[in-house]
DNA sequence: CCTAGATTGTGAAGGATTTCACAAGCCCCA
DNA sequence: TGGGGCTTGTGAAATCCTTCACAATCTAGG
């Protein structure tokens, strides 16, 4: 789980910034659909509960986008904040796991959505393998190296049992996959150049409970 | 999606505390699966890919659970952690939304195991309510209020259309519910004593691509 | 009972992120 | 063409979180 790094420009950026401008990219595109031609940053951080001088700033890391005493062309933005997070282009997508998530992950409209092209699905189960799901078809996991480099996947959904999950992840990376989404609960040691996402049920239901065992 | 608050205590306590507090559980969890009698600070930081000042800083928030020269005894620990994260009770939760991911949820085994008590799944499907869902049986969503009120649920996941989250997170509020977790893509407008936490798919995808894009 | 070795608990320092506050710049209208 | 009203972009301040560093204290062993 590494590094958010910009290439050229030295500034490291902080991870809440990439998760606001992931946010703020939702809000764009309702605003465009709702016709809107220019947004203040005092509206975005409204509807994104933080403040103008948040959007702002997380917007100076990459450029000035806005014009002042105007705002931000709508359009504009949303196709900066594209490039930015590197929406501007598909990323290869294989799922590792068709259990109950898994298949639930690979029917899911969404990821296509936006740019995620589902390209595999792995399982160990023999009954499984063979079967489409959402037009994809089910390979067997011993072939994983050879398909996914074979397919140049870059990203990885892993939904396993979490006893194999390390495993698949350590073989994910040396065929090439540089971004695990994982769906297990305890945390993967992977080489520096792959970041790890989780998500953690159960880290989320004991945040909730501590919430409320804490009010 | 408020507050972290603790009671008595002035203090308030990081949602990053919290998080690591969680992982913490987990291995202690192992540890005591694995019949280590006591563990030091330096031991748990470096399955959790911290130091281990980081580890007694956390922990200090809540008391002094180690002894000086031997570490923490790992059952003590573990016991106590249990507590600090509302643990060391259940939870009763309901499951808002059928689907794929509702469904998936509702089977999912680490939810009871771990003490969140599935009481209720609800879904506007007429083909759907009625079956159950292990051991549950599936409830129309018209009668959310009355059921939540009733069975006094606390915690509720929110598996439902992105168009209709907010409703129905409003809906849950009213009904008592003050801890959600929802997986769709908009953020929640809840009252401040509701608890949201996102387990937000296309947010965690968007991540891994900006790291990907800027490599 | 005393010393060596280990590890906690915690103020204080350091680093990172958010918020403040204001000069600079743009648009509109007279 | 110039002034008023708004909004951006950004150093500087404030706040929040992590790391440092060390006194306090425990165990074990002779």
């Amino acid at each position: 789980m590494k590094d958010f790094t910009s290439p050229i420009s030295v500034k490291r950026i902080a991870e809440p910034t990439v998760r606001r401008l992931s946010l703020y990219l939702r809000f764009l595109e309702d605003f465009e659909k709702a016709g809107r031609a220019t947004i203040s940053s005092g509206e975005l951080a409204h509807v994104g509960h933080t403040t103008s001088a948040q959007v702002r700033k997380d917007l100076s890391f990459f450029g000035s986008f806005g014009k002042r005493g105007l705002g931000y062309d709508t359009g504009a933005l949303t196709a900066q904040i594209r490039r930015i997070l590197g929406l501007d282009r598909t990323w290869k997508v294989v799922i590792v796991g068709a259990g109950k998530i898994g298949s639930a992950l690979a029917q899911h409209r969404g990821f296509r959505e936006r740019g995620f092209d589902v390209v595999g699905i792995f399982d160990v189960d023999p009954h499984r393998v063979g079967y489409m799901l959402d037009g994809v078809s089910i390979s067997d996991v011993k072939g994983l190296e050879a398909i996914v480099r074979r397919l140049e996947a870059e990203i990885a959904v892993l939904a396993v049992p979490p006893e194999v999950a390390q495993g698949i992840a350590t073989r994910l990376s040396k065929a090439g996959v540089h971004a695990i989404l994982d769906f297990s609960t305890e945390p993967l040691k992977v080489p520096a150049d792959v970041t790890v996402r989780s998500m953690n049920l159960a880290m989320e239901m004991e945040i909730l409970s501590f919430a409320l065992a804490n009010r």
